[in-house]
DNA sequence: CTGAAAGCGCTTACAG
DNA sequence: CTGAAAGCGCTTACAG
């Protein structure tokens, strides 16, 4: 447990002085905004690295009126795929030498949600992303000036300006498809509370039961985190002999859903089908393996910096900002065990 | 997506002006250094909520020469353990008015770990708070100067000033323990690499094994992510007459054992029992349900943060240090069924 | 191209 | 208790 001995940092004005030029000088070979000759660009180069100076990233914003730094607020913090979003936004950011602020946001206190904006922005970010999975992030959006860098992460294709979406709907629209392909009639659905955006796996859903022309069964939804409800929904599913294909919200309650069919008698996938969603949970090591669809959070945190770099890249030179967008990063689906073709039940 | 129109902040002259005093009083009501006499501290209450005033943190930090703020240093900043001690330590340290910088680690790059606990370093925060469970977090403590207040947490009980441990070790005593009191000879273990702290669940195997009396047997240890390599020892296990008893060192490794287990034509729980760790990935819906153990990571982040903020408040007011400790975060154990009594195996 | 000056928005001695 | 002044460490017009 070393810890190096305190001494203080140096500053640009030490800099200047043991490269025999001024401290603006010194500024302007950092940032680059302006020539500096070469004899003095190789002192201050010497210089700086001799001392181990470091410019104080606090000083300039002040000077600047903006901090390299990216807030990320984001309800459901502790989610894998925020965390993995963080996780994307920090590594690309830290290659343009800015710093991560996560400012948590909290679905069940709504009230905190303008205090929170206003502490976020109280160091002056050069951005924000927001993830707008639920009420606490879309709630969030008022609270941010119009003229501050942001990306939306996550939400629907509504009217926002720059998102990175991922593939929600479209993920659950291919694990539905997929079961349709393989024969069945139609697809069940066991699901999650939808949420305030259309950017879901039950709209997925709805997509390919409608392109295909079949009437979509009402969706059973569950309520999160009650795994109790999900067993029911299974045995609810199971009792009913039209049911060969179930596409759940997610492994939990694809696995949950398993166990419900099983308790009246149902196997899987010989009578029933059944998919999930995420590709966590350790759904590869079940029995039978479960089917599910992964995605890259990853990518869509590096993403959504980038595009908000472009952004604030183009604010600080006085450019127009960047035309709006929308990237979707697509997910893959994982085919496993828990699912097969109608018809090659009695197989089994 | 409604966003706010984009008006310039007012800052603390504006209030001054407004509520007929100088810029210094309103800091000082701000700070509670000073008294400041009752009108006047009406006035500036007053003008401050006009005005929506919100201090400029950055400005502060200038002056202060240090930014409300704590930096959280970890390496794999995407596992929940990490997300969840993020969580709470931004929860703690909002209710303080501090913000929460992230920056991650990365184990496979060491190189860089200087750089970034600089870049980190770089906004002058308060104090941080390294996550020690891998050479990583140990490495960066070496660039931490010595009077930056400090936490580490999840460490060995090494000779560090400030730790939150949390119940590693702990729980892989009570595991085993349990398993021993269910009269099994012995305990055999599945354990993932060490890492550098002995703060580790396979150190509590061996606790609870030497207390006892009895002879650790050699551990298997299966790399991280190598699910194969866990089946395969659960078959190898599972070929001995002498094997009962099993504590794996997370649930995944647990569910792989089972499965290597069965492949060899052993029962779980009938011929033996196997318990797993952390209580994720959904354990409690296997079949049999597994039996775990469950720590508070949220609970060690918000005792991390207040650990740390009696530092700062002690350094800011001039006053020594507070004593170093050590705080033990007790996770608790899941009892399900995965195992059972020795000698009952018949019965199954 | 480069330096002296002023300013970003606070806080902290220093007088009163 | 309170105000005028100076300073935190940068950057950006402004002259040269």
């Amino acid at each position: 447990m070393a810890r190096s001995a305190g001494r203080t940092r140096p500053v640009i004005k030490d800099v200047a002085k043991l490269a025999g030029v001024s401290a603006p000088t010194v500024s302007r070979y950092l940032n680059g905004t302006v020539n500096v000759t070469e004899d003095k660009r190789e002192r201050i180069a010497k210089a700086i690295k001799e001392l181990g100076y470091e410019p104080s990233i606090v000083a300039r914003a002040l000077s600047n009126r903006e901090m390299d730094s990216v807030v990320v607020f984001a309800a459901n913090p502790s989610a894998f795929s925020t965390s993995e979003t963080n996780h994307g936004v920090e590594a690309a950011a830290r290659k343009r030498r800015f710093l991560l602020n996560i400012v948590s946001l909290d679905e069940s206190d709504m009230d905190s949600v303008k205090a929170r904006v206003r502490m976020g922005l109280s160091i002056r970010p050069a951005g924000v992303i927001v993830y707008e999975y639920d009420r606490a992030g879309i709630a969030a959006l008022e609270y941010i000036p119009k003229d501050m860098p942001m990306v939306v992460v996550g939400g629907s294709f509504g009217d926002g300006e720059y998102q990175v979406i991922n593939a929600e709907r479209d993920g659950g629209r291919w694990m539905t498809m997929h079961l349709l392909d393989l024969g069945h009639r139609t697809v069940f659905h066991v699901g999650r509370p939808e949420g305030p955006t259309d950017n879901t796996r039950t709209n997925g859903w709805r997509d390919a039961l409608k392109e295909r022309g079949v009437t979509a069964p009402d969706p059973i939804i569950v309520p999160d985190d009650d795994l109790e409800e999900s067993v029911k929904a299974g045995r609810t599913l199971g009792r009913r002999g039209d049911v060969t294909a179930i596409f759940a919200g997610n492994d939990e309650t694809a696995i949950a859903v398993i166990r419900g069919l099983r308790e009246v008698g149902r196997r899987v996938p010989a009578d029933v089908s059944v998919v999930g969603f995420d590709d966590r949970n350790f759904g590869a090591m079940w029995n039978p393996a479960l089917t599910s669809y992964t995605q890259n959070f990853l990518d869509m945190g590096e993403r959504s910096f980038r595009m908000l770099f472009e952004q604030i890249q183009a604010k600080r030179a006085g450019d127009d900002a960047p035309p709006s967008q929308v990237e979707v990063v697509q997910g893959k689906p994982c085919l496993r065990a828990s699912e097969r073709a109608y018809g090659d039940g009695e197989i089994a």
